[in-house]
DNA sequence: GCGGCGGGTGTACGGAGTACACTCATTGAA
DNA sequence: TTCAATGAGTGTACTCCGTACACCCGCCGC
């Protein structure tokens, strides 16, 4: 009975469910709180259970970034090769967006999975197939860094710490005057974003705008380069 | 006798001698190595001596950081927003080549210190001296992005794990091999790099020569986006 | 001379990752 | 039918971190 009862309660774990699990842990805890006890304790097993489907935690955060890569689109056909690239760019940035972790720690991985490889490689492949040299890809490639993952560091934005909600807002709008003081060109770009005023630094300009300004800017760009026949060979003797 | 000695021998602690003891330990044994014990031990103290000059040790990485935005030269004058630009990222690259970590530290940073604020700030007063506005200039630091000091996320590059010396080399050949033949457009566009072939995965491609085309690809954006008279209100309309 | 204070010390705690030896249920071969 | 091998889950314990807290001691102004 008791037998029974635990077979039938069981579900064994597996390396899938293990993966699942700290996704969706990191996604509603922050990735800070994806720690092989609480992790284990959300699977209802002890800590060390867990070594014995992931080699260790390395491999976990490896085994996560491989489920976001899953999550991405592959390349829509009959597209050309800036349509196709603009778009699979903008998938791969809404799989970041529902992951808040995946910016941390793709930059945090060493070693590149499999997975992915491959979606480098059928990145890559859109390129070749609108016609773009080995040689022009390559630095393609390289100028648009992070961004193939849809991401960008931000440098001023992310809501970091809201101040602790003891400070007074009149002591807050104080600071804030303070800093503005300080750093004027900071206050006036700030103020460019968002016109209500108030927040200075970053908060409530429109992130999916600035990154698709910069996307388009390093696509048109590469799309000038292709079209003159740029190598790298000339580039070099230019300068 | 014995006090004597020690006066003499002692040279009292402060913040500034611990930052640099942090940045030195960290450029030469990396960034993993620095944890409290051994930065005390590398200044002949206990480590709870350490924190009478800081308070924990994400201050004491700010602090770091401030160290390495201090190397920075501040921009040249008289030259134009655009050679001012250049010339100072290519500066922010210097220091941030000379020490490795900073990329993984300044990623990490919640809170920006006055000295990254002040960096900031004059970054954005060469745009605006060069006459873009205040709109134009918030998006074009976005777009930027890290590459303001003068880092990008390096996507296949560094050396991360030479394969264990133990590894004979035509496994590794074969290793690589391999993996040319499961990803044929990485294969390609690493290729293009080098073509002393070998290498398959960036490996042996010029950093700098990548950086400074993205960064060209950029400017030269920007520059156009200038003369234009861009503005964020017309774009928004335009799509 | 003395009391306070600031920089250095010692001890110890809690949270992390994980090595290692174990228990126990399942399963395929004898 | 038995029994040994396997593989999943357990328990304990170790190491490495950051750092709280109580302490100690030498200098400096009164």
């Amino acid at each position: 009975m008791t037998q029974q009862m635990e077979t039938t309660r069981r579900i064994p774990l597996n390396r899938d469910r293990v993966l699942a699990a700290a996704v969706v842990l990191a996604d509603e805890a922050g990735i800070e709180s994806l720690n092989m006890r609480r992790l284990a304790q959300e699977l209802g097993v002890v800590p060390m259970a867990l070594y014995k489907h992931i080699a260790n935690k390395e491999e976990l955060l490896d085994g996560m970034v491989d489920v976001l890569v899953g999550e991405i689109d592959p390349p829509v056909r009959d597209a050309g090769w800036k349509t196709a690239v603009r778009l699979r760019v903008l998938s791969a940035r809404r799989s970041m967006l529902r992951h808040r972790w995946a910016r941390q720690v793709l930059e945090s991985r060493i070693n590149q999975t499999p997975a992915v490889l491959e979606y480098m490689d059928s990145f890559i492949g859109m390129f070749l197939a609108g016609g773009f040299s080995a040689d022009l890809t390559h630095h393609v490639m390289h100028a648009l860094g992070s961004r193939m993952w849809g991401f960008t560091q931000e440098l001023f934005d992310d809501p970091a710490t809201p101040p602790p909600a003891s400070v007074p807002p009149e002591v807050q709008a104080a600071m804030l005057r303070e800093i503005a003081a300080r750093f004027p060109n900071i206050a006036a770009v700030a103020g460019a974003a968002n016109h209500d005023d108030g927040s200075v630094v970053g908060q409530g300009c429109d992130d999916q705008f600035e990154f698709e300004f910069a996307l388009d800017l390093l696509l048109d760009g590469f799309e000038r380069f292709h079209e003159q026949g740029w190598t790298s060979e000339r580039a070099k003797l230019d300068r």
